[in-house]
DNA sequence: ATAGAAGTTAAAGTCAACTTGAGGTCAAGC
DNA sequence: GCTTGACCTCAAGTTGACTTTAACTTCTAT
């Protein structure tokens, strides 16, 4: 199957500038063009925007996507090098995921601090509370 | 306790000039100066420190944290607000959790198809392998 | 054949969150 | 008193990832 620039933006909901901007980074390698000079997207490029969305939600910027889009034109020699990125982005991601599962605990202790400051109308009923006043999953959690 | 910023910068592993841009956003409305106009964080600014690190690990914008360290200020008629706030971040990261886990999903799809090519030597031995052929627990997370 | 929607380019603009540079001041030790 | 390192301000620069603009062309439907 084939696409225009807009269909693929309607698709992926990727704005259609930014599917020009990608394309102007490289991304797209193989994709054809109509006799005049319009897009034309298919499976392929449907595939690399899958990964791209991967990798940018993995936190990887766009000139190091470009890159490793580079090494599978590279075809199989560059396997080892792909293979070495994905477990090095994946270990990323877990921190990444640690991370945030501790930022939510720190804001799941905000919440209930503020759920029992409103209750009480006034932060004096919990600002200064010993540790054993707050819900012992959260205690750890207080900043 | 008093600190200089080159202290806080130390302690905290922020930058000096990240600290002043902070304090130039108004993030410190409580810091004082020595009287020849240095900065001396006490623990109030480090508290803060803590509360703007944790909003900007959920995500939040500076300004909206300097938004939210406003309302700090106003007291207790602004509990509500701040409550209201922090119900809402909480939630934001539990669907970013939720989205890196994805990810996380995905990029144990690629690691585990890489090691197989990485194994055969080529992409051929699993490009178009059928999805019985790929772990059950990654099957949902081919791309 | 023509209108208008959708496409094209290159270059400039935007935004957030800092960072850097220039030029100057403060504070502690000798 | 002087050096030296840490501090100060203000303005400008940087980076990444787009987005916008202007001027133009192509495609599609009537």
């Amino acid at each position: 199957m084939h696409y225009s620039i807009g269909e693929v933006s309607d698709i992926t909901g990727i704005a259609a500038s930014t599917l020009r901007y990608y394309d102007r980074e490289g991304m797209f390698p193989a994709m054809e063009r109509s006799s005049g000079g319009i897009r034309v997207f298919s499976e392929t490029e449907l595939a690399t925007l899958k990964v791209i969305a991967c990798l940018k939600s993995s936190g990887m910027p766009i000139k190091d996507i470009k890159e490793f889009l580079d090494w599978c034109q590279e075809g199989d020699p560059s396997i080892g090098k792909r293979r070495e990125m994905f477990h090095r982005r994946l270990t990323e991601v877990e921190s990444q995921i640690a991370e945030l599962e501790r930022t939510r605990n720190m804001l799941r202790y905000k919440c209930w601090y503020y759920d029992t400051a409103s209750e009480a109308g006034t932060e004096d009923a919990v600002r200064d509370l010993p540790d054993d006043a707050i819900p012992e999953d959260l205690r750890d959690y207080r900043i």
